[in-house]
DNA sequence: ACGCTGACTTTGACATTGGCAAGCCAGGGT
DNA sequence: ACCCTGGCTTGCCAATGTCAAAGTCAGCGT
């Protein structure tokens, strides 16, 4: 029974609930498989249209609407390019925003290759260019510790008052 | 147009496509609103059907469809419990399966807490309750250097006639 | 002027998600 | 014997995500 350590008044969790949750917010933005497939296809180097849709496996349709979203929501900018002899055309490269969202889409990756290719680990992996040491996504305190879900606390982050409002039930 | 090298064949990126890739099967999973908020609970501590429910602000419906999957998946285990005087109950019990996508949704929320709320960050905060530190979710090599996008290099994980198999195109 | 190509858009069909409301069921309490 | 409560299940409906296939459009090369 393992949790959080809930600081505060979020330690009596029938006072409020999460109303403006990160969590829900993020799925809001890039809960769908194809927005998270496209992000992985950016981090991977892709930056035009057909290569989205082709690399991804989803229709043009899909990478369309995705593109769109995800560019209005500031993860891409819409970039003209112009290759010589050819008309100018757009590219789509990520933002601060679309990449840092780098330690979640391996975090997903990294559970993934653990538990969902029956123990023998994905097909792709990750090491520092420079060292060529694994690399890991993880939980870690400023000074460096690795944190488990048990020593972790959870705080409220603006007056009781103000927080009430936007933890309100 | 930063992105992570490819090394191997994994560079010529019109000879694969990431057809087994570990995201698009972890979002199978985890891949929905609720499921997410529902992890996001439990790592809070909520064990309860009608708390999960309630606390997520789901229907019951979607509740009871979320929690089968997931225990399915092997991400909670149902374990009986009695409280005296009351009938025996069951509670959804996260398994070490479930308490490692703690990464996962932690770098949600802090992407969320970043970019989501008007740049006045999230309303709950992480600390380290031994050390009272801030925490953070970062991508990290073996030595402890965070490691960005640009330093990023990603190898096949098996032989390259076998990685063609699971990558193929 | 015309065709080709990359980059979309549209249309139509289907599955999944999620909300609301009502119903069901097991087993204690009375 | 009956009711109550926690824990679901069912039915219905709207919104969203996805696919397949066809259509549109701008502008460069010829």
């Amino acid at each position: 029974m393992e949790a959080a350590r809930l600081e505060g008044f979020l330690a009596d969790r029938d006072a409020w609930r999460a109303t403006h949750c990160s969590i829900g917010r993020a799925m809001g933005v890039v809960g769908t498989r194809s927005a998270m497939l496209i992000l992985r296809e950016a981090y991977y180097g892709t930056t035009r249209f057909d290569d989205f849709a082709e690399r991804v496996g989803i229709t043009e349709a899909v990478a369309s609407a995705r593109l769109k979203e995800l560019t209005a929501e500031g993860l891409f900018e819409r970039s003209p390019y112009k290759e010589p002899g050819q008309r100018t055309r757009y590219e789509y490269l990520l933002t601060e925003k679309g990449r840092d969202l780098l330690p979640a889409v391996l975090a997903l990756m990294q559970w993934g290759d653990k538990y969902l290719h029956g123990g023998r680990g994905g097909p792709i992996g990750m090491r520092d260019d420079l060292t060529g040491e694994p690399v890991r996504v993880e939980v870690r305190s400023a000074s460096g510790r690795e944190v488990p879900l048990g020593e972790l606390r959870l705080t409220p982050n603006v007056s009781e008052e103000a927080a009430r409002r936007s933890l309100r039930r």
